[in-house]
DNA sequence: AATGAATGAGTATTCATTCAT
DNA sequence: TATGAATGAATACTCATTCAT
């Protein structure tokens, strides 16, 4: 049936509609003070509607938040597919991470202040979400820097732990670029980072 | 007058049982859903003597986070304070954190949650308070870095930069540390943190 | 819409429903000991449903006040403007008064109690609006009486004070009947009010 | 025993000095929002102390109130007392009462705010105390109308009609003087409050 | 399907009173 | 006797969720 292909669609644009509402007054007000007339408000639907997208308070922010991540993980992935080389995939690692976080600077803000939070059976499930997409991602990360160690371009540390470095230093990037609000873009960092984490900080004895 | 001096005692004494009971129902619950019921009674306190300690949960939550944080900042200054040289110092300057992140896991827990939230006076000062103190630190760190650098040891980075680097390696080893739990101690990652921020994880180029 | 107009008179059915019930258990109780889970009980509200009608116990308590002291004003001026002459323009008003009382002992005796109290800001705008509504009653009564003193009836005192003092002889009358319970109604009282006040209680020198 | 005396006569000059401070804040704040800390710290005593004067919070301000009340009466009376003649006796109730309440003004605001409220035992009893009080002083108005009555001098109203009717007009002018504060002392209102009770507002026929 | 009024459980905070020191 | 810290009952208000229309 065409109606309900049409409805189907139409569902999923009112359903991105909330969650982009969702966000960006969980990003004001953190998850606890915000509140679901605010949401419903801001996006145009009645308190009642937004039962018929999401479950609940907590699924409506769990959804927005791992949708979104996974959304980070395609993007970053996505950029480095059509990369060549190990150098040229690092390098789009650091590039597609900053990109995202200068796309989507509110909804990065809510890991500044966290908040994944709530003892709630929904929430706890979000946090086992987030770790499993973290997870999954570093391995990804892992697999291009292996191939690196492999070609013999980067020293034989543990893979893994290379691959949280590499994050971590791209992470302190951006909460450094957001929470000390500089004028040059997070972008313009790329190559620091780069440098830093392929030849150390360490002057070159000679 | 002895007898002020003891009360003054004790009333230290208590304030700093409260806290440490509040730390830990915080770092379980998260600041909204922990209650000020259950801190009470968590610390053998009534309600109405929690607001003789603490003017309100905010109030509560906000000292505890930031005089932690301070005690943080303090011993990590301490440490490197005694050390000699500056490989020895930024040797203390990671083992310092990571001792602090053993010690002290269940408030660190709170960072991962994060919830530095709430639109309310007293934790929009919070944030301040916390924003200042890793400023300073930062500040700390680089001074140690500079000497670094003027000696020849390290490369001619902004040292700013650097500062953030390290203390977003070391955070980064605290937060995968906590997030994947092993056997290995935290502290057993020093040297390799050291190693990749010294040396980068490029190959030698030979 | 036939719907929303359906809407608003329910409303204002409700409204006017909690606000009788309200009346009641404040008369009883006192604004302070007054619960707003008991009004709503007593209502038949739930609590939260108290709150869609009024903002706060304070303005559930102010707009009680404040509606039904213009109601009492408004009462008043109606059943005076139908009268003719001044003799019984001012038997109106004592005869309306009178009605009031009776008719709204419960409300009436909240004013025996006072407690038109609390140092909040609704309070203190309440206790303006009681007195501005005072004032313009008083320049109601005034006018009529300027009308008396013109044609000679009344004594040529100063217009204002009279009607003080014709309001304050009402008042008392009323608190005397509230306080000391008897048979005879208030409206019995009128004739004896009017007389004093028209010739005084002097024994006429003949 | 001396000691005792001047134990005693110590014990009343501080219950008379909490008394007073108390009548001060209760004015101000009303009986609901001031605090037997407050009271405590106004008049130099630990809140522990107040309990040896006064029973509880309900108590100590029922003693307040009856006895300035009793005071009220107690003044009134004397001053009539050494009048001679009905009219100076008469003139007198009024300016009794007027200069009591320009000597205590605090005091008479806390029944323009009225508040003698509370569903408690001890509430309750004031209440009766209030009115018993103001009962026998009726009477005594009454009775020295009836003086009036019986040398012809006032018209053979029912007399405690009449004396409710005088302490009416007194009522109403002291409230008026506080309700609209005006340059005028209270008892300069003394002839007119007088003139209008013995000759009423009506103009003399002749 | 959409609405938004109604619900009521849940919680921070206050403050009269007590009692150990 | 005096103190003031400790107590905990009491209550206004919020807001996620439901469901009659």
């Amino acid at each position: 049936m065409e109606k309900s292909a049409r409805k189907e669609r139409e569902f999923k644009t009112r359903r991105a509609d909330i969650l982009e509402q969702a966000e960006k007054i969980f990003a004001v007000k953190g998850f606890y003070s915000a509140t679901m007339a605010e949401i419903a408000n801001a996006s145009g639907f009645s308190i009642g509607s937004l039962y018929q997208y999401f479950e609940s308070k907590d699924n409506l922010y769990s959804k927005m938040i791992s949708e979104k991540l996974d959304l980070m993980h395609e993007q970053v992935r996505e950029k480095v597919k059509v990369a060549s080389g190990i150098a040229e995939k690092m390098e789009m690692i650091v590039a597609a991470h900053f990109q995202f976080v200068e796309n989507n600077e509110d909804f990065c803000r809510l890991f500044l202040r966290g908040e994944n939070a709530a003892p709630s059976e929904v929430m706890t499930s979000l946090r086992q979400k987030i770790m499993d997409g973290y997870s999954q991602h570093l391995t990804f990360v892992e697999n291009e820097l292996k191939e690196g160690i492999k070609r013999g371009i980067l020293r034989p540390f543990p893979s893994r732990d290379m691959a949280a470095v590499l994050l971590g230093l791209i992470r302190s990037a951006a909460v450094d670029w957001m929470l000390f609000p500089k004028k040059a873009s997070l972008l313009s960092r790329k190559d620091f980072i780069l440098s830093v984490f392929l030849r150390g900080v360490q002057q070159n004895e000679t």
